[in-house]
DNA sequence: GTTTTCATGATACGACTGTATCATCAAAAG
DNA sequence: CTTTTGATGATACAGTCGTATCATGAAAAC
């Protein structure tokens, strides 16, 4: 409980000041608990990082689980990417929230290779054959297109999200150029998701 | 000149080590001076990171010119947008150095907003407006939609470079993937730019 | 009842950070 | 020739960082 307190006072700080102004001392503070404590369930900095992360990924994996079964059961295809894009989009607190942080993280990965081994590619590549199997299921393209279909529109939510967090647009027109997109690929039929 | 040399130290730390580890020491040795005339040309570390910021733009502005000018004169619009896109995305060595410390900026502006103030989406939002305008020169979509699709190709763009500094792909496979999109837009027949 | 284990606190250490101060040297201005 | 100005060096200061050490209390094991 207590671990899963100071990962959560952790991810806070990194949403509100930053990943690198996340200091063992300041976490603590947030959680309200001695630097010794935080030095305690985590070893180190590596280890408090390693498992904000982990913390993270739970985190938007329940959120895209939400968002998929909020569409009604059982969802489409073309609903489960619908439901699964839209839920990556930073249109909410949440989502913003999620999305700010994992682009914080990430360029800490891109620092630091050494912290985050193999869990890098394992999650994104997992997502985008989820993709490619969707949209191959729902007849909107051919299986050796698909995955280069997934891949982009994987790409593109990432994209829109980027420019949303940095303030050259906001969630509502990201989610306009998304279904734009979508709406091309699916014939416009495959009702808005949420 | 002393400036300049010591901006492109920074640049050099910002990509190698990443920008949280460019130190005015740090960036002080790369470049072969003391502290104190990192002091003296740059006043403070915002000043430092800002004109860093400032470099880097003027060599990713540079690329994309040179990527443009090496299609041949004139450039048709669908060949321009062709020439834009794949010089942003992380293909080579230059374009992988420029686009991995963007990133790092990126989230450092994310946290600290008042780093950048207005300089923050003015850039981008630029280039987004040019590319609609060649996408609607080339007769590649209406008016009303090549505002969504100019938006939809760069933060797809964008997306894929960060895969592929991500690790996820390879710069050829983002580009099969960037030109996959740009051949149903423009219909196969606008040159595979470079 | 004693011993071991888990959980927590207080504090110290050395390294690093950005910034400031004082001094020096050369060249240009007057 | 003197004075001012621009450029450079050496060093100091106060703060923060991650980590380590020593100590204490409570509960569980035996």
């Amino acid at each position: 409980m207590r671990r899963r307190e100071i990962g959560a006072a952790l991810l806070r700080i990194a949403d509100t000041k930053g990943l690198q102004s996340a200091s063992m001392r300041e976490v603590a503070a947030e959680a309200g608990v001695s630097l010794r404590l935080v030095q305690y369930y985590f070893q180190s900095k590596n280890g408090l990082l390693l498992a904000g992360l982990a913390y993270l990924g739970e985190q938007l994996s329940a959120r895209v689980e939400r968002h998929i079964r909020a569409l009604g059961t059982p969802p489409t295809p073309a609903g489960m990417v619908y439901g699964t894009l839209t839920a990556i989009l930073p249109t909410d607190e949440e989502s913003r929230r999620i999305t700010r942080t994992y682009a914080a993280y990430y360029t800490l990965v891109l620092a630091e290779p050494d912290l985050a081994t193999e869990h890098g590619t394992a999650y994104p590549d997992a997502l985008e054959r989820f993709l490619a199997r969707q949209i191959e299921a729902a007849g909107a393209a051919s299986p050796a297109d698909s995955a280069t279909i997934a891949a982009g529109l994987l790409a593109l939510t990432n994209g829109l999200g980027s420019s949303v967090l940095g303030g050259q647009r906001d969630g509502e027109a990201a989610l306009a150029v998304l279904r734009y997109h979508l709406d091309r690929l699916f014939g416009a039929v495959a009702g808005g998701g949420q």
